[in-house]
Order: structure tokens, then C-alpha cells, then sequence
DNA sequence: TCTTATAATGACCCATTGGTCATTCAAGTT
DNA sequence: AACTTGAATGACCAATGGGTCATTATAAGA
């Protein structure tokens, strides 16, 4: 019998090898070999465990956004705007390692890239993210936390949008830590009073 | 003498036609070949204008960004927070044109792209908004239209990252004009409620 | 040790494409 | 009409890089 590897660790190692890459060069910059040599292989290996360039590009791009909502969809009931904003605060300040890989996407989301499909997942993700935070508003309307004249749904996918445009932005532009995590105390509380039951 | 040409209707049309097709198909994907099609010359007049592919797309993103800048850079005196908020609304609501374009900054901003200065100077633009609102905010404080405890400069650029999150979604992901023009509200809305000085 | 089934390799293939340049074209001048 | 000179052309070049496959290496079983 022939030599077993463990076929699902060695598709792992490729990945952190393209993902390293990717990060640092690139998808467009970033050529087979290259991920070959990060991992550790020759070129024609890889071709064993994925079948294209594209394909490990968009397992690499799920398996991003799957560990991003894992993040996010721990149950932690929600009980005041304190709560809601704690949580959103954590989503503003991802890890480090998770911001190498934000620029990469930006060039996997252009009409460029093969398979509109990458897209339209990235899309499904945020319309989930939107989801969540509608339900967690609307929950806060009932406690009385959050003003009845917010729309839970279209401020949720709102919400999701301008977060998304805070965390990118520190990923692609030079913005000192400092300063962004101002930018973000900004943000919360801006969004902390904007939610909050006006008093007349 | 030989025939003259306005060097400079030229090289608009070559602008234009990029454009046109960048938007269509993206970056990567358009061929200089295309380009001159679509231009309806030789590929090898584009040479003639631009010394290379990148050279061509940094005067186009340029060239963006400074009629986007000019959309704000109005120097509309402020003297209500709905002023304010009046015209973040026509920041988040683009013409449809500028819209297709859109997509295309994204391959442009990668890692990939040879030159950071397209990045560098887009960051640049991000961070004039960020003052452009802060001033903005400031001038509201003063009369008592915004809450005192709003930080302007960081509340400012958080602003400009946000609404470019807003933008952005609309031009990826698949958002309907109504559903869009619903997150638009909210998040006016929010941020309205959010500057406001809060009644104690 | 010999066999065998599978894993790994990397030289090779070839379509693609940014960029060049010798040649041709066209319009103003004499 | 011949000349001149810059504009335009498109065949061509060279490099690139994703993907293939004939060959070689490896380890488990007989």
C-alpha cells in the first residue's frame, strides 16, 4: 500500500500557505508556484487537492466568513444597548491576523474574478449579519431599549454595511490604531444615541 | 505639416472608453486590445497617450475621486443638522453611472496592483471627507445643533468610512433600489438622533 | 525483498497579453 | 505634385503563469 497522508490536514496547510500569500502579495500577484512553495510542495501537487486557482480561492474566502460568523452568532441574549453595543464593538476590532486578509477580497470581489459566486456568498453573509442585528433591535424595542421609530430591518442591514465600511477601511488605508479606535468609540456612541429612546 | 488632433479630446476618449469597460468586465480582465476597440483605435495609439495599462487607470481613478470630491467640496454653509444630513443623503445616493465604477476600485486596490499610490490617494480622499464632516460638526456644535459630546474629527472620518460602507454595498451586492433607499433612511436617522443633543 | 497502489514531482505546454516598432497614412507647405 | 512630419497602425515579441502528465518516490502488504 502506498503512503497515506491526511488528505483534509494537507488541504488545510495549502490554504494557510495561500492565505499567507494572498495577504501579502495579492491574489493577482500571487502565482501557483508560489503557494506551492509556501506549503512546502511542487506546483503540480496542488492541482491534487484542489482543481484550480479559482476553487481554493473561494474555500479560502468561506472559510473566512464562516469563522467571521461564528464570531457573531454566539447566542448571548441581549438585554440592554449596552449589550448590543459591546457586540458590535467586537466586530469592529477583528484580530489582527483577520485584517491581512481584507484587502485580498476586495480584489476577489471585483468582475474580474471568474465566479460571481464569491460575491453573492459575501453578499449572503452580510444580509445575515444584517438579519442578526435586526432581530437584536427588535428585541431591544420591546424591552424598551431601543426607540420605536427605528426600523429594525433597514437599520440591521445598514448597520451591517457601515460596520463593514469602519473595518475596511482600517484594512486598506493607513489608519493608526489610535486613531481608530476613536473613529470606533465615535461610531458607538453615535450609534449608542442614535438607537436610544429620544426623550421629549 | 501632418494631421492634428486635440491631444486632449484624446485622451478623454481613451478615459471614457476605459472606463466604460472596466466597469463592464473589470481590471484584470479588460485588454488594452478592448480598450482600443472600444475607443475605436489601434492598440498601439494607446501607447501614444498613456505609457502603460497603470499609468491609464491612476489618471481614471484620479479623476473620480476628484469629481466626487467637487460633489462635496461645495461649500454650502451649514447651519442645521438636517443640512448636514441633507447632504450625506446625496453623498449616499450616487448617480447610477458613478455606481458601475465603482467595483472597479476594488481589483485597483489590492495588493496586486502594482502602485500603492492608487491607494494612498483614494486613502487621502477618505480622510478629507472625514475633515470636511468634522468642520462641518464643529461649526454645528457652536450652535448647539450638535451634542458637545461628539468628537468631531474622529466622529468625522468614522462618518466617511460608514458612508462609503453604505456605497459600496449598494454598487456589490445585490441591494434593490427600495430596500437600499430604506437603509439609506435609517442610517440618516440614526445618525441624526446620534449627533443630536440629548435632552436629559 | 518484491509488488503495488497512491502521492508527489517539475519539466513542459500553450493561451494570454502588455508593450514595441517598422511601416503606412494624412494633412499642411512649397 | 512632391515633400515633410507627426499620427496611427497592427504584426510581432517576450514574458508570464495556470494547468497537465509522464515519470519517480514512497510505504504498506505479501
Amino acid at each position: 500500500m502506498p503512503r497515506i497522508v491526511d488528505k483534509s490536514a494537507m488541504r488545510q496547510r495549502i490554504l494557510q500557505a495561500a492565505m499567507e500569500r494572498f495577504a501579502a502579495r495579492g491574489y493577482h500577484a500571487t502565482k501557483m508556484a508560489e503557494i506551492a512553495d509556501a506549503a512546502g510542495l511542487a506546483k503540480g501537487t496542488l492541482y491534487l487537492y484542489f482543481p484550480s486557482k479559482e476553487a481554493l480561492t473561494c474555500v479560502l474566502v468561506d472559510d473566512k466568513f464562516a469563522r467571521l460568523e461564528a464570531r457573531f452568532r454566539v447566542p448571548d441574549p441581549i438585554a440592554t444597548r449596552a449589550d448590543f453595543l459591546a457586540q458590535l464593538s467586537r466586530l469592529l476590532d477583528p484580530p489582527a491576523g483577520e485584517r491581512a486578509a481584507t484587502r485580498m477580497f476586495f480584489e476577489v470581489l471585483g468582475p474580474s474574478f471568474g465566479s460571481d459566486e464569491v460575491r453573492a456568498r459575501i453578499g449572503a453573509f452580510f444580509a445575515r449579519l444584517g438579519i442578526h442585528f435586526a432581530r437584536q433591535i427588535d428585541t431591544l424595542q420591546h424591552l424598551g431599549q431601543v426607540s420605536g421609530a427605528v426600523d429594525p430591518a433597514a437599520t440591521g442591514r445598514a448597520l451591517a454595511a457601515m460596520a463593514d465600511g469602519l473595518v475596511t477601511h482600517r484594512a486598506l488605508f493607513a489608519i493608526e490604531d489610535e486613531d481608530h479606535a476613536r473613529m470606533r468609540a465615535a461610531a458607538l456612541a453615535l450609534i449608542g444615541q442614535g438607537l436610544a429612546p429620544h426623550k421629549q
